[in-house]
RNA sequence: GGCCCCGUCGUCUAGUGGCCUAGGACGCAGCCCUCUCAAGGCUGAGAUCGCGGGUUCGAAUCCCGCCGGGGCUACCA
């Protein structure tokens, strides 16, 4: 096995900062920093900032934060430095030029100097004839003359190409099918399979774990690798996909699920969200489903890594994010609900935290059950018997002592002289002062608001004492 | 189209030839608890293991074919 445990090993990330921080990129970092963890190497962040026209530095600044939030912070990047800076592809420009040129010299790439159209005509043409389509090698053996914009293309030099994936085995790849790619744009700039595998090369990456959609990159990147002579990192990893809830690729436009920083909005806990990403592509092989992050450091392995994709579910997300909120202290909930709930201080919202423990699968439901502390709802209209119910009730919550343990106690003399099921006296009062039919238990429900509030409430519903 | 990966309850999965009348979790249903909603407890429904052929005394597990899904096939990453 090629997972030598010693403190060289180096993993990466490479992020393209082209859109808001992506789920993606949290499940993948989060199987490096794992890696890396268990075998005290360096974890890499490498912003791969290499198409001018999508790459946005604010987007730079989302990763960071959306990797930051979830705890999944590098030894090594653009904003930390390290031995290997810069960690900007853009940065690194010259680097990838000096290698493209010594592919040139060395008679491993051309320039090829077809126009976007000509190649799209060739594409067509072979799809007409129903042919595999490989680029023709024009510009390699026939170059037309006067022009001066051009790419470089590597010659694939022919043959299997293989490699050992940790989750798959063996891979063979017959390059033979691959057509001369291109590694530098007419811009300058590099494509992706080749700023890649150069960075991994000279980073000196031992082990690339990355998402599946990169498996069949892999033999371009090993070709451009093995032609620069460089020694190949040990071993690629390539991780299940996320897919949407109907097994189709996540989209930008379709599944705002993949928005990292929406998560953070809606109040799942960074260390719940991680826990339910492992979970879409790891089992331990046991019935543990909830794991600290030093459990899933200790017991992460590839070899009990998913081979295909697995969907998103909000419900599963919903049910541990609710178990990790349940095991929180009463001080660490009242400190994560605050920026939920900014109309509240921070007493309020303590006294709130045992009556909403067990109500929240994520922290911006709080919302939703303490909003009637700070805006006015309209009064509900109750028939007679619930407003009798009221007037007895306000009339057993003169003079009691202001929280819940008395007002819960009061309340019960009320309903035992009712003769009625509690409900009948705690659904008015619940609607009269939170205009929903959901809330806390009563007690919480009346002790949070202050004491003439509460009353004011119930008086406006059911008139003033007699 | 070509190459590659994958295919077990609705969903995530356990399972590597007999222990599987296929186990767990989420969700769902019912009951209990209960002032509503949750949480918690108990019970239950739910998968002829994508389909068809083999191999074998015996297959979800091995082989072949097909079908289905996904990825790559860009001067995107």
């Amino acid at each position: 096995m090629a997972v030598s445990d010693h403190a060289s090993i180096r993993v990466r990330i490479a992020p393209s900062p082209t859109g808001f921080a992506h789920l993606g990129t949290a499940s993948t970092a989060l199987y490096n920093v794992l890696f890396a963890r268990k075998h005290g190497g360096t974890f890499v962040l490498r912003v791969d900032d290499t198409d001018v026209e999508r790459n946005r530095p604010e987007y730079e600044q989302l990763i960071y934060e959306g990797l930051h939030w979830l705890g999944l912070d590098w030894d090594e990047g653009p904003d930390k430095g390290g031995p290997d800076a810069p960690y900007r592809q853009s940065e690194r420009l010259d680097l990838y030029k000096q290698h493209a040129a010594r592919l040139l010299a060395d008679g491993k790439a051309y320039r090829c100097f077809c126009t976007p159209e000509e190649l799209d005509a060739e594409r067509k043409q072979a799809q007409a004839e129903k042919r595999p389509y490989r680029y023709s090698r024009r510009c390699l053996n026939n170059p037309p003359a006067g022009r001066t914009e051009f790419t470089v293309r590597f010659k694939v030099p022919g043959g299997e190409v293989t490699f050992t994936d940790l989750i798959r085995g063996v891979m063979s790849f017959d390059s033979g099918l691959i057509g001369d790619f291109i590694v530098v744009k007419s811009d300058g700039f590099p494509t992706y399979n080749f700023a890649s595998p150069v960075d991994d090369a000279t980073m000196r990456i031992t082990h690339v774990i990355r998402g599946e959609e990169h498996l069949s990159n892999t033999p371009y990147q090993l070709m451009l690798i093995d032609a620069l002579g460089y020694p190949r990192p040990d071993a690629y990893a390539h991780m299940p996909l996320i897919l949407a809830a109907d097994g189709s690729k996540m989209s930008k436009r379709k599944h705002p699920e993949l928005n990292l920083m929406l998560y953070r909005e809606q109040g799942y806990l960074p260390e719940a969200l991680l826990n339910y990403l492992i979970l879409l592509g790891w089992n331990p092989g046991t019935s543990q489903e909830i794991f600290t992050f030093n459990e899933l450091v200790e017991l992460f392995t590839f070899d009990r890594v998913q081979h295909g994709g697995a969907r998103f579910d909000w419900e599963k997300l919903n049910w541990i994010n609710g178990e990790y909120i349940r095991a929180l202290d009463d001080e660490e909930l009242a400190r994560r609900l605050r920026p939920f709930l900014p109309k509240l201080d921070e007493a309020t919202i303590m006294r709130a935290v045992p009556a909403l423990k067990t109500r929240l699968p994520k922290l911006a439901a709080a919302v939703d059950l303490l909003e009637y502390l700070w805006t006015d709802p309209p009064p509900p209209t109750l028939d007679p018997d619930a407003v009798e119910r009221l007037r007895a009730a306000m009339e057993a919550l003169r003079n009691v002592q202001w929280e819940p343990a008395a007002i819960h106690d009061a309340l019960m003399r009320a309903v035992e002289a009712s003769g009625l099921g509690p409900n009948k006296t705690f659904m008015p009062i619940r609607q009269a002062v939170t205009g929903k039919k959901i809330s806390p238990p009563i007690d919480y429900t009346l002790a949070l608001l202050p004491r003439d509030v509460a009353m004011a409430r119930l008086v406006r519903v059911a008139g003033g004492p007699d």
